[in-house]
Order: C-alpha cells, then sequence, then structure tokens
DNA sequence: GCTGTTTTGTCAATGTATTGTATATATTTT
DNA sequence: AAAATATATACAATACATTGACAAAACAGC
C-alpha cells in the first residue's frame, strides 16, 4: 500500500492531481488510513502507468474516465512498477538541467534494468513535452550510452534494450501524431527511411516524429532502404519529400554515387540527409539539391526552415 | 469511447470536418457526454477509414452519404473478403478462415498504403484474439508478403512498411502482457534475443509475447546480438532460460561454432533456437540441451511444453 | 469557351467544458 | 515543530460546441 507522496513520485502525478482525479473521475478509490490518509493498491500504480501510456498517445483524461479502470487495466500498455524507486536527483552534478532524466536510463542500460528503465522513461514523459523528452533526454543518453560501449562499461546488450524500449516509445508518439498518410486535404507525404545497409532507426524516428507533428503525412519505412525500393515508393506514394538518416560514413560513402544519380533523376522531390554521417559542408550534395542536416535529433526548431 | 480531437487525430479528418458532416449528412451521429461533447464509438473510426478509402477511389463524398452507415462498413467488410481476388495457392499454406483479414494487409503492402494496413490490423485485433491475429494474421500475411516480393509484386519498401507497423504492434502486445523483468515475484528472466547478424524481429516479438503472456519475465534484447553481450546479459539478469531467433540459415552456420561453446559454458540455462533457419532435426544441437524450434511464429500450443 | 449553382472543406467569433495547477486552511504523521 | 496530507475553492490554458460566412472545386446549362 502506498501513501500518496509515494504513488506520486513513482507514477510521476503530483498528489494534488491524484486527488483531482479521484474526485471527478473516480477511476481510483484509495482506502483510508486510521487518520485518513489515502493507501493505493499496487494496481493503482500499474493503472496510471497505463494512463500516462493512453494520455501519451493523445487521449483525454477524461475519455479513459468512460473506459473505466478494468478496461483500461485490461487492454492498454501496462508497465509493471516495482519497488525501485525512481528519485529525482535535481542537480547532482549532471551537466544540463536534464542530467537528472539522463543519468537513470544510462545507469539502467549498464546494469540491464529494465524496471528502472520504463520507470526513468516514464518519469521524463511526466514531467517534460515529448520534444524536450526527444531532443534533451533521449538524445543525451543514447549519445552516452554510446560512449560508455565504446569504453566498455555498457555492453552491447545494453544499447539494445533500451534503443528497442526507445523506439518502441517514440513510435507510440509518431502512431499519435497528425494525420496520417492519406488525410483529407490531399498533401504529398514525406518519406522517412535509413539508408541502404543503415540500420540504426532512433534518429530517423525522431525526425518522423517532428514531420509528424507538423502535420506532414509521414510514411515511415524503417532501416536500410535499397535505392531501387525507394524509388518505387516515391513514385508510388507520390511523395513530396525524402528523408534519409545515415549514421556511419562508411555506409554513406558506399553507395554515394547512386544516392546522386537519384537525387537527380527526381529534381521535383526534396531530398534530406541527415544523421551524424552527413557533414554540414557537404557540397557535393548541397550542390544537387540535397539538404543536408548532421544533426541525428534536428531541433524542432531547426526542421521548421528546412521545409518551409 | 473516443472524443472528437482524437477521432480526429486516429482517422486524420480535422475537427470541423467530422462536425460538418455529422451536420450536413448524418452518418456520424455520437452520443453526448455530460457537458454536450460529442463521444463516438470505435465503429465510427472504422467507419471513417472505410469513407478515406472509398473517397481515394474517387467517390464522392454526398455519394457515400446516400449509401449509409450500414452499407458502407458493409461493402468494406466484403471487399476485405472477396475484393482482394486472393487465390489460395498450392505448396503455400492453406487459407484457412482468416484469409479475410491477411489478404488486405498483404494487398496494402503492395500498394504502400498505410491507411488500409492500419485498417486491416485494426479490424484484425478487434475481432480476433492476439493470439489468433500474432499467428494466423500477421504469420501468414509476412510469409505471403515474402513471396509476393520474390516474385516481384511487393517492393522491399512494402515490407518494410508493414513489418515496421506490425513490429509496433507486436511490442505493444509485449509491453501490456504480464510482468516484466523485476516484478514482485523473482523469477529468472528469459532473454530474448536475435542471433548474431539476424535482423528480423518479427518472429522474436511473437515468441516473447508468447512468453511474457505466460507470466514469465521476458528480457526483449532485439536484433543482432553478440555472444559476448548475451553472455554478459545471462550473467548479469539471471536468466534462466534464451530464446534466440535466426532465420538465414547462413547466419545460423557462420556462427554456429560459438554458439555450441556457448551452450556448453552454460549448462544451467535453458537455450532454445527458433526460426526458418533451424531444422527440426538439428541433432547436434539437441544433444547439447539446446531445444529448437523450427516454426518462426511457435504456436501457443506449442510453447507451453517447451518451457513447462 | 463562359456563367451560375451545388458541393465541399475551411475558417472566424463567441460561449462553454475540460483539465492541470495553485491557493488557503485544517488535520495528521513524524 | 516540521512535513505530509485532506478538503475546498479559484484560476488559466486548452479543447469543444455552435453559428455563420467564405472560397475552391465540381458540375450544369448555355
Amino acid at each position: 500500500m502506498y501513501k500518496i507522496g509515494t504513488l506520486a513520485k513513482k507514477s510521476g502525478y503530483s498528489p494534488n492531481l491524484l486527488r483531482v482525479w479521484e474526485k471527478r473521475y473516480g477511476f481510483l478509490q484509495p482506502g483510508r488510513g486510521s487518520g485518513g490518509q489515502r493507501l493505493y493498491p499496487e494496481e493503482d500504480l500499474r493503472l496510471l502507468l497505463v494512463i500516462r501510456r493512453e494520455l501519451e498517445k493523445g487521449r483525454s483524461i477524461g475519455e479513459l474516465a468512460l473506459l473505466g479502470r478494468a478496461q483500461l487495466l485490461l487492454t492498454a500498455g501496462a508497465a509493471a512498477g516495482s519497488d525501485a524507486a525512481w528519485q529525482p536527483q535535481p542537480g547532482s552534478g549532471e551537466p544540463g538541467e536534464y542530467g537528472a532524466f539522463v543519468a537513470p536510463l544510462v545507469e539502467a542500460a549498464a546494469a540491464l534494468d529494465l524496471t528502472a528503465l520504463t520507470l526513468g522513461l516514464d518519469a521524463a514523459f511526466s514531467r517534460l513535452s515529448p520534444d524536450v523528452v526527444v531532443h534533451r533526454v533521449i538524445a543525451p543518453a543514447m549519445a552516452r550510452i554510446g560512449g560508455e560501449w565504446r569504453q566498455g562499461r555498457v555492453t552491447v546488450a545494453g544499447e539494445h534494450l533500451v534503443s528497442s524500449l526507445m523506439e518502441y516509445r517514440l513510435r507510440n508518439l509518431l502512431e499519435a501524431s497528425g494525420p496520417r498518410v492519406g488525410a483529407s486535404v490531399r498533401q504529398a507525404p514525406v518519406i522517412c527511411a535509413c539508408f541502404p545497409g543503415e540500420e540504426h532507426r532512433l534518429g530517423l524516428l525522431s525526425v518522423a516524429y517532428c514531420l509528424a507533428r507538423q502535420g506532414l503525412p509521414v510514411l515511415y519505412l524503417g532501416a536500410s532502404l535499397p535505392f531501387a525500393a525507394l524509388e518505387v515508393s516515391i513514385n508510388q506514394a507520390g511523395a513530396g519529400s525524402v528523408w534519409l538518416s545515415v549514421t556511419g560514413p562508411e555506409i554513406l560513402q558506399s553507395s554515394r554515387r547512386q544516392f546522386i544519380n537519384l537525387i537527380s533523376a527526381y529534381p521535383a522531390v526534396r531530398f534530406v540527409l541527415g544523421g551524424q554521417a552527413v557533414t554540414a559542408e557537404d557540397e557535393q550534395l548541397s550542390n544537387k539539391g540535397c539538404r543536408v542536416c548532421p544533426c541525428p535529433f534536428p531541433l524542432p526548431d531547426g526542421i521548421v526552415p528546412l521545409l518551409g
């Protein structure tokens, strides 16, 4: 049994909000202690985490209240919170104001701790806007994990665990945001894919999310798309622009020639090449009409002018 | 029940347009909440997705309004079954009673139609149990798409689009099911990962989902996990069993020797190797204590005894 | 071709509802 | 006494409802 402060910390919602939700919607009906204090069962924490997931997907709390407690617990994504409490260490020597969110994720990767990882992500999503989580928490966390991996403090397994879960959460955001391909106003869709041979999808997903948030119809095609398939896709979907992500310089180099040929064949399509492998001063590509965007996780502000 | 904003996001039509359609044509007649807000049932979302499909085919909204709601929903169901022109072909598995769900997915892959794909998956998930969807719809659909790809009727892009979305949906199921690592009762976790070099995750995800549904704590580590990292993970997580998935025979062959070494080093850990690359009569692996499971999407019935 | 009408999607103005947060005050726990 | 909690109320930002107007496109007739 949790008291309201404990539940608040574990779920990421303020005690005030928990009380208000109880009064307004009634899906939390905690028992009371001798002095009238609310005592919540473990299940309530799971319910709150489900609610967080659904809110992330864009639904409103009123809707969820209509669904009712049983259906929420049954159908939606449940994350079991265990005793691994997440403590927001304010200003614990971490650089930047979001270090308190980044550090637990890196530690969870090192310890292969799925629970801590989930709690850390929940904490970040509950206190920060999705954009900030993507660019100020997830991106630095992945960069840090990469660094720790090179130093042998995080294994490939830890990196896989984290990137897999983050991919899921980002995908969740992507599904929730904006109209999809085929929406009412026929707008040329944006194709998002990884360069042939590229398997890292996180940067691409963050770009896709930013684009979708701007109301653009995004066709997310995932990792390592061969140029032949990309070409067919452009024609088939009538794409107006194509975002490609590539992190390994050698991957870019090995298909560079073919890429330039592709650009030249479709002058009406706007190509954007992003990712760590890209250098901003790549004039050969720029001259061919391909925008380059070295930042693996472009800031929302940075994207608007690129597409304006 | 959806409020208008949620329905707008999910259907791709603006809240304004939904209200205007309701007034002009009346095929959406949502109930009202206590404050007068529109509340749409799940069926309305399906109807809107059908409407979009029809609009894209060139019909006008006025025409569709004349048809009426029931007929719209009905014709869509019929189209999913017959219009798809999916004929059972010898040697590629029996059509079974779920062909009506499989065919639209294959078609959506061929047409790069994200909307149809989402609609098809929604239809399957809303009418069938998750297990049936995984093993009777998704698995055959992927197999069929693979076949169409070899015949050039589906591009790599189509395959990517479908497998990416299915991965997300499966991941959703995995997140929703059962206790995770670190849950209250400390149980030895099951590590699920792809063989080194293997990038296909769908089969692995379906296995992970089946295991999680049985209440096992699953540590899902995704694609291509090197043996060194796997070994660290086993120790770090105290894994009781390890599921590995491998679809390409050449991938298995290239690391077979190392894998056998790994098995021998951990006699207390139960290893299971699954995927299309595995042959049931692989006695060399069986004798070393590694269970083999050739089916890429093991049926729920088939899994229970393996772990019992 | 041109013009008028219908269809169809969008937008603005105004009022209400929802929803997260904050305040004030009393009570309980530590 | 200090911190945490309970209750009630207030408030601002956002989302929603309603009405009416408006523009682009499709279509009819000339």
